[in-house]
DNA sequence: GCCAACGTTGGC
DNA sequence: GCCAACGTTGGC
């Protein structure tokens, strides 16, 4: 079964256009457990990912992604450089895992996040509720669906 | 830059 | 296992 998914990122560390000249990346740097299950647990080849940008001027779904590759271990938790060490993580036992996104397009524009409160076809979305913070979280399909269809694709 | 909401840590 | 303190996320 095809799933759908919804990815934030802050368009200052990791944009839409950095995931199109990339082509594919992996997707380092979760250090949240809710999150990490959802990749390690449901995510597969081909699964669309809602490509979401956070921490900006107009925060909202900016493109079309889709898993390029299952789970691994996120080797950057390893690395006492990067941002995201955690000495905890090892890889004989990795407590930390990523997949890899392939871009798919990019929106005209950015379906808003307030723009998206206001869409009755929306309503109980994960992504709207109170205080949500994760930063990687399923969508249902026919929300999906719905957006896509704004997004002309 | 503020701050509400939430997750994690660690003392007890 | 409780819970206060702290750190982070992310909208505004």
């Amino acid at each position: 079964m095809k799933r759908y998914w919804l990815m934030k990122t802050e368009p200052e560390t990791y944009s839409i256009d950095d995931l199109k000249r990339d082509k594919s990346e992996h997707w380092d740097g979760i250090r949240n457990y809710q999150a990490r299950n959802f990749m390690m647990q449901d995510m597969r080849v081909g699964d669309a990912v809602l490509f979401y940008h956070s921490n900006c001027k107009v925060p909202g779904i900016i493109g079309l992604a889709k898993v390029s590759k299952e789970a691994y271990p996120d080797f950057t938790a390893w690395d006492p450089e990067a941002k995201y060490y955690d000495p905890k993580s090892t890889s004989d036992n990795p407590r930390w895992f990523m997949v890899d996104v392939a871009y798919v397009k990019t929106f005209k524009e950015v379906i808003s996040l307030s723009g998206m409160r206001e869409m009755p076809e929306l309503d109980g979305m994960r992504l709207l509720q109170k205080g949500n913070r994760l930063s990687i979280m399923p969508v249902e399909e026919g929300q999906f669906r719905h957006i896509c269809k704004l997004a002309g694709c």
